[in-house]
RNA sequence: GCGCCCGUAGCUCAGUUGGAUAGAGCAACGGACUUCUAAUCCGUAGGUCGUAGGUUCGAAUCCUACCGGGCGUACCA
């Protein structure tokens, strides 16, 4: 086996090592047995190991009757070694593989400096359209904590999964109908009628918040202002002029205030709808499955599916005076959107309490004999308890988005203005929204979205650990040594004369990048990218304090590790974006 | 009752989908700035991976039972 060899180097992308390693163990397998065997993907040795891949013969022990460590010590003795490893050592049941160092550099930098922000990205689309439905928030009061989990994940996963090539359609759908946003209507008109956000310096999402909790306090006293409520539910729908228009003002008013939420978080949606428009959609499927005997109808008129056959309960799909309910819509707007957007694939970025709900509607979806039943995901994400415990909009015990983005904000001002840099005036508060912003968003998407938060005002306030100030730091901190350098040279770089520990570190764990990138996205889970950004921001760290860059001694010693380091920042830079925090260049 | 999720250091969490001696951060204590950003780094200490069985060359990871916590189990959303 011969590999491309020009200019007396190896071009190998690192995303090639693997199947190399996997035909050198092939090849080895052959020649030592005569048998063609299929070899897995090569693992990751520990640290303590000296070696980029390791190779477990557990497997090829069981299908080839003889004990692991006798096979990798068979396998090792009789393997050709290409130029670009430098060892192959078997080690009890492994086979360790070492890299050159120079090769394992050029690899890595190289395909860094010719992919940037893109590299560890699928190369070719996927051919595959998802839509992603998340955020999805109801119209009557501001977004809180939880939403803002919901939409920090909601926003990395869609980047994850353009950067594995698929066609991403960010969608939302606002609840802006119903029994919630009549009570604010019914205590606007009550206790607040002629009044506007303006005359209150508000937004307009914390104007009608206000309100709702208002209703909420008020009907303790008056247990008649909920019927009141209900009247109006029915007004609306028989769409009663005076009751639209008020609700058509005091909705735009939530959603102009979203609108500011969402362009401070970072939140895009390409493909927005309105429950006032879409909530009726479903029903005609449900009737038609009566037709064909997919439901059934009860003697009240309802209509129903039973789903016990298949571990869920019987559920109810209309009510018995016709109207829809919840799961009707989705029912209706899935189908709507497979036939419309021309998906392949739809996500539903819903906390996990949602997560029998969405099983349901699976499940219904594969009795109606949609292709697309089996192409729909639920990402449920655990909830966001405070200190106190449940946050509750109704009693006020909740951590409002735009209250906590501040917060972070000013920390962030005053830990600048105690920091030894100085950032000129102009660029100060922009740089503190990114760190306080940054700081809550990895916050939330450290922790795998499976599990529950229980939010510590505290930690989430820190800047140090595993943070996304320390991340972002280290990648200030690259960005000016490389200003300071005024070049990083990116061609003929001597990549021998990278082979310090923590060099070949920074090396093989920017190596990982792309499978890490690809895990991420087949699990919808953001946190793997996070805790490798911490890591590697950990390893420069490292590096840093124990290396020079710019005093390095040889020119190309300074060139190789401005290369190395302007990689990391690089991929630094990149991962922090697909997360959606901001990769500031000054701190 | 039934279903789903979680249980790893004092606290908050990782753990490459079953692989080598279980790792970080925070908090505590002790060190390192005349040197490229100290929002940094180094060291010390901390463990019956909820419990008990099972599966196999090998288990924090898989299966069973139990214990503890959470969420569901609406003609609510």
């Amino acid at each position: 086996m011969r590999l491309m060899v020009s200019n007396g180097r190896i071009e190998m992308r690192p995303t090639e090592w693997n199947q190399q390693i996997r035909k050198l163990i092939a090849d080895s397998v052959i020649r030592v047995t005569g048998r063609s065997v299929e070899i897995s993907e090569p693992v990751q040795p520990p640290d303590t190991v000296n070696a980029e891949f390791a190779y477990p013969c557990f497997e090829l022990a069981r299908l080839l009757k003889m004990a692991p460590a006798v096979i990798a010590r068979h396998l090792v003795e009789s393997m050709t070694v290409p130029s670009w490893l430098g060892s192959v050592e078997a080690e009890g049941p492994y086979i360790n593989f070492r890299l050159v160092p120079a090769c394992l550099a050029e690899s890595v930098v190289t395909d860094i400096f010719e992919r940037g922000d893109r590299f560890g990205w699928l190369e070719t689309q996927s051919g595959r359209r998802v839509l992603v439905e998340y955020s999805s928030p109801n119209t009557n009061k501001p977004l809180h904590l939880g939403h803002f989990r919901n939409n920090v994940l909601g926003m990395a996963v869609i980047n994850l999964l353009k950067a594995q090539g698929h066609d991403v359609i960010p969608a939302t759908i606002l609840n802006d109908r119903g029994i919630h946003i009549c009570k604010a209507m019914v205590a606007y008109r009550r206790f607040a009628a002629g009044e506007t956000p303006g005359t209150h310096g508000m937004k307009g999402d914390h104007f009608v918040g206000e309100l709702y909790v208002r209703f909420d306090q008020e009907m303790r006293k008056a247990p008649e202002l909920l019927e009141e409520a209900h009247a109006m539910l029915r007004d609306w729908e028989r769409g009663d002029p005076e009751v639209r228009a008020l609700w058509r003002r005091m909705t735009a008013w939530v959603e102009e205030g979203f609108e500011a939420t969402y362009r401070r978080i970072g939140s895009v949606f390409q493909h927005v709808q309105h429950e006032s428009d879409t909530y009726l959609l479903g029903r005609e499927i449900i009737l038609g499955g009566v037709d064909r005997g997919v439901f059934e109808r009860r003697d009240d008129g309802s209509l129903w599916i039973d789903l016990t056959a298949d571990g869920l309960d019987a559920k109810a799909l209309l009510r018995s005076d016709g109207t829809s309910l919840y799961i009707t819509q989705d029912l209706g707007v899935a189908a709507e959107r497979f036939r419309h957007l021309d998906i392949d694939e739809a996500i539903y970025v819903v906390g996990s309490e949602q997560i029998y709900h969405f099983r349901v509607l699976f499940e219904i979806f594969r009795k109606l004999g949609y292709s697309w039943a089996d192409r729909c995901r639920h990402l449920s994400y655990g909830m966001v308890y405070l200190p106190e415990g449940k946050m509750k909009s109704r009693e006020g015990t909740v951590v409002d988005a735009d209250d906590l983005m501040d917060r972070m904000r000013d920390m962030s001002l005053k830990v600048m203005h105690e920091s030894k840099v100085s950032v000129p005036d102009d660029r100060r508060d922009s740089i503190a929204e990114a760190i306080g912003l940054g700081a809550i968003k990895y916050y939330i998407l450290k922790f795998n979205p499976q599990k529950d938060i229980h939010f510590d005002p505290e930690q989430s306030l820190a800047f140090d650990g595993a943070t996304g100030a320390y991340i972002q730091y280290c990648h200030a901190r690259i960005r000016s040594v490389i200003r300071k350098a005024s070049r990083v040279i990116r061609s003929n770089i001597r990549f021998d004369s990278l082979n310090a520990p923590e060099e070949i570190a920074l090396l093989r764990w920017l190596l990982r990048y792309p499978g890490v990138l690809q895990s991420a996205a087949a699990d919808l889970n953001p946190s793997r990218l996070a805790g490798y950004l911490w890591e590697l921001a950990r390893m420069f760290n490292v590096f840093y304090t124990n290396h020079r860059i710019l005093d390095a001694g040889s020119t190309e010693l300074i060139d190789a590790r401005l290369a190395l380091a302007s990689a990391v920042a690089t991929v630094v830079s990149g991962g922090l974006t697909l997360l959606g925090i901001e990769p500031v260049t000054e701190m």
